[in-house]
DNA sequence: TTGATTTACTACGTATGACGTAGTAGTGTC
DNA sequence: GACACTACTACGTCATACGTAGTAAATCAA
């Protein structure tokens, strides 16, 4: 079910977007496995299923960039951790990065509309 | 000798950046194997080994995303398709979108500084 | 109170793609 | 004619994405 969009269409090769959701998600706040999936559906319109989210949650644990918040219920919440946002911010950086490169060189223009601080929404203009 | 950047540093799962590199690059005309490395080198610091680069080469043609344009000599150049240039419009919106929420959560605040129509740079602050 | 639905996972297997390394060969140059 | 640089081909490995099946608790309607 999960969609299609420009990263992990056919041919633009395996993606990388669950860490990376999974990370954005969380930067926004603890939460557990099927909370990230319904957050990253609305964010992002991929929905990971169970073999993609809780592989790609073990391997950021293991390697410290996220960790299990206490947990009352049967449910395990999890939280980004220092190193997780560091992580987070440089895949950030480097994306808008290479987005911009992409824009420039396809003719595209990205226009950002802000609502204060914020970026509230954005547009592509041939 | 490859860069460890945001989006393919360990943690944040092996990357699907080869591709996306190989159709930016193309963006902006045809360019034989190492030519691509050279020019994905100079815009996004990321060297790609030959198995990474033609690998990704062979898959984005098989797919029609590039195609080989005509050589004089030894050489194979490639160009970017019409459906290769639709495919890296949407990985483009998908990224700057992706980035934009992941900053947003963060409370990174990009600025983005445009010289004339182009974007130029860009800078993150805290 | 039984059955359906939603929530929340675990476990397993497969396939693909990233990437390193080694090897080959043409080209320029000193 | 030795060396560096260019430009690949071929091969193998391993990590990871992701599908599917199964389990089980909580919630709610009939």
């Amino acid at each position: 079910m999960s969609k299609a969009t420009g990263l992990n269409q056919p041919g633009l090769g395996r993606n990388n977007e669950p860490p990376l959701l999974i990370l954005t998600s969380l930067a926004a706040g603890a939460k557990h496995g099927y909370a990230l999936t319904k957050d990253i559906e609305t964010f992002a319109g991929v929905s990971l299923g169970p073999g993609a989210l809780y592989g790609a949650i073990a391997r950021l644990e293991e390697r410290g960039l996220i960790e299990p918040a206490p947990s009352e219920d049967r449910r395990q919440p999890y939280c980004i951790t220092a190193s997780g946002r560091t992580a987070l911010a440089q895949a950030v950086r480097d994306m808008r990065a290479l987005s911009d490169v992409g824009a420039l060189r396809l003719g595209l223009r990205l226009s950002t509309r802000r609502t204060g601080r914020s970026v509230a929404t954005f547009m592509v203009t041939r």
